[in-house]
DNA sequence: ATTGCTGCAAACTCTTTGCAAGTTC
DNA sequence: GAACTTGCAAAGAGTTTGCAGCAAT
């Protein structure tokens, strides 16, 4: 619960603060601040677009979000939930998550193997840049 | 040879084009439009600001350079040469290439096998997160 | 009561644009 | 000379900051 999380990360519970974990659990496509900030001014009209940058950026260091940066436009944030890849869209601004538990486990293998030089892996991220073959949702 | 790669996307050969292209190619840690603007500034202190942008975005279009996403800053530009990957510093602004021809290899083999439903891929590029362990050259 | 958080507006950074003048082929 | 490219300066988008007042613990 949203609650319990802020708790956790040492948060104070603010209005604010619930409703851009809200604004997050409900916008799904990696969400600019922008789309961050127009879906809580629907229920919340006076909350301050510099206090939704805050939020993101203490959000961000918690580790309660991600940043997502594409080749093109604004930041986007992304829940953190599973180590999940990203599908990026060549032709417009979509981009799908895109799970695959073993594409994970092939890769962990690989890189246990192999390291590499003065390098110490944290994270491995797949970019899959290509065409989307249905409509956008 | 620059010359060349000009003519061969259609582009007239201008100083200042020829200006980018020397940048790129001898600011190889995936510098920002301000690096390169102060790279080119030295030999050619005339050029102006929004002329290298317009020089990024055309040489992006033809596919002579690629952006480079970051979490964090400016955009930064790549001479395309291979396919390659990169490592990203979670502690600093450091971004490395990463070429590995196997990883490469399984990878296509893996998503040869298994499709994502819905989606073409076009490339696969993997982004590598952690820590340096020597000094930044 | 103390510490942390918010609202506001101004400032800032990076990038894009419009257009007249200048270049390249 | 036709089409393209540049310089310049202004505007634009997105984001950050400073600080007085307010809210949470």
């Amino acid at each position: 619960m949203s609650v319990e999380l802020l708790i956790k990360n040492g948060l104070k519970i603010t209005p604010q603060r619930l409703a851009v974990l809200d604004a997050i659990n409900n916008l799904h496509d990696h969400p600019t601040a922008e789309c961050i900030i127009d879906y809580i001014r629907k229920n919340h009209p006076n909350i301050a677009t510099g206090t939704v940058y805050k939020t993101l950026d203490t959000f961000t260091e918690k580790k309660i979000i991600k940043r997502v940066k594409t080749d093109r436009d604004a930041m986007r944030y992304d829940a953190i939930t599973s180590n999940h890849h990203h599908l990026y869209c060549i032709e417009s601004d979509r981009i799908e998550d895109f799970v695959d538990e073993d594409l994970n486990q092939m890769l962990k293998e690989y890189f246990k193997k192999r390291s590499i030089p003065n390098f110490e892996i944290e994270e491995i991220k797949l970019q899959l840049s290509g065409k989307f073959t249905d409509k956008p949702k």
